[in-house]
DNA sequence: GCCTCGATTTTCT
DNA sequence: GAAAATCGAGGCC
């Protein structure tokens, strides 16, 4: 594995910006909350106009945070249990980030998840959530100051891309992208 | 490896 | 009342 740390922070300005085309750009790029974090893999892009959305129906006082500003966080809980994590782009849509390969504070993702195979840490939206230590708290916080940072990462990308997971409206638009090869995925690409 | 099931909040019917 | 942007455990092959 290559000698991985982050670059640059990523600018707001580019999450001002259509959700699918923010989604395949965030694959392979740096995303650390606090003392953990690692390389994004896998996302999922959801817009306003989209009935898998959850900001279909308008605002509501979970979605509020879609609402706001670009580049910062929505997270909302998902089946009652876990959490998930969103960066806000264009007003009413954002990207689900659904897998991370482990980089920075393995051992403290071990410990918060009671799991030692790396490959399994962050390889969901509720299981990243629980690994970097994601909740409620970061709802509507800005993506590029303490704790969290979104920065460039990966130099060279190669992405591929294939429908949304677990969702049951819109099912064919192809708005879920991952690291083409990776083993750290929540689910191979067909 | 595959499958089924249950946990539990938010929203909608 | 039921479904949902999920996960892990347990049963089976």
């Amino acid at each position: 594995m290559e000698d991985l740390h982050p670059g640059a922070a990523l600018p707001r300005d580019l999450f001002n910006a259509d959700a699918v085309l923010v989604a395949r750009r965030l694959v392979g790029t740096w995303l650390q909350v606090g003392p953990t974090g690692g390389i994004v893999v896998e996302t999922e892009a959801y817009r306003q106009d989209d009935q898998a959305s959850h900001s279909f129906r308008g605002e509501t006082a979970r979605n509020r945070a879609m609402f706001g500003p670009p580049a910062h966080a929505y997270v909302y809980r998902s089946y009652g249990l876990h959490w998930c994590f969103n960066i806000v782009c264009l007003r009413g849509s954002a990207v689900l980030v659904r897998a991370l390969m482990p980089v920075l504070g393995v051992d403290i993702m071990r410990d918060r998840r009671g799991l030692e195979d790396i490959r399994r840490l962050c390889s969901g939206p509720g299981k990243l959530c629980a690994a970097l230590g994601i909740d409620p708290g970061l709802d509507r916080q800005p993506i590029d100051r303490p704790p969290i940072l979104v920065a460039e990462g990966l130099a060279d990308v190669e992405t591929v891309a294939g429908p949304r997971i677990g969702i049951t409206r819109d099912v064919d638009r192809a708005w879920r992208f991952g690291l083409a090869e990776s083993r750290f995925l929540s689910r191979a690409f067909r």
